[in-house]
DNA sequence: GCCGATTGTATCGTGATACGATATTAACCT
DNA sequence: AGGTTAATATCGTATCACGATACAATCGGC
């Protein structure tokens, strides 16, 4: 049990403040996330499946694979993510040529109009919510930065 | 005023990038939190509770109803978890003089000592994480820092 | 001192969903 | 051909927040 990394200063109660507080904003913003998304008929996972997608670095479908890291889930429980999503309309499944093994997942139109307008919601939200989202500061006995 | 660009303007596939780059980071973060926090015998519940505790801004202990609001749980939900985390010796209830309805929910020692060790582990992975979790910038056509 | 509102507690069931375990199929690569 | 990887399929399990509902104690106003 006892493995005595201390390699940094313990934490002062302004830490464990600027902790909670990036804590309390993630989960407001989860929060304000799923009710969002719920309004559209579309549950959380959705959503960020459809993002994964569409905010995918410089394409707009990924592998099976892909997501099951972007999303943070075994690529297992992604399959049955997407069977979900598929069932609504959301996304699509097409052939991927250069590894037939794999498959493209990728957005439908309906999926894309969405997307879209839980994007702007969220991207105003985050806008709002920046003071509590910011990341802590971790003001040393340096010195302040600003 | 409207300003147009902050509010209406359709996200461009760099705007989606940073939303999805965004959530990825929260992922990751919450399951880092997850495994960090497992490996030392709490859930992810337990945790924030005590975070939200120990950085509850000005005092160290909080209302049941408080926890609510920073947990965004359910004054019943948090309930149950307070029963949990009191049943694993991580939390007390204490008597609040001035509103004999209400109680103080506070850490005990041994809920302490886990948090310390947690919450260092944590402020470490925000640190090196800083690039996922950065909030976006959202840079428009014209360039304005927000 | 009564009454409505608030705070915490208790219980039961429900829904959502990620997961482990396990197996199968197909395609890849050497 | 053989070993590996990607996706799929099933089944069961665990977690947990929640709604609904009720009750007890206390507070505050009058």
């Amino acid at each position: 049990m006892d493995d005595g990394r201390t390699e940094s200063a313990p934490l002062t109660k302004q830490d464990f403040e600027a902790l909670a507080r990036f804590r309390f904003g993630i989960r407001r913003y989860l929060r304000f996330s799923e009710e969002a998304v719920r309004s559209h008929g579309l549950t959380p996972q959705h959503y960020q499946l459809l993002l994964a997608l569409k905010g995918f670095p410089g394409r707009e479908w990924a592998t099976m694979r892909e997501l099951a890291d972007r999303l943070q889930l075994r690529h297992h429980s992604v399959v049955e993510l997407v069977d979900r999503a598929q069932k609504q309309g959301l996304v699509d499944r097409a052939p991927h040529p250069p590894d037939a093994r794999a498959i493209r997942v990728q957005l439908t139109a309906a999926g894309q109009r969405d997307l879209a307008r839980l994007s702007a919601l969220h991207r105003d939200e985050l806008r709002r919510m920046s003071a509590v989202l910011a990341l802590p500061t971790w003001e040393g006995p340096e010195g302040a930065a600003g």
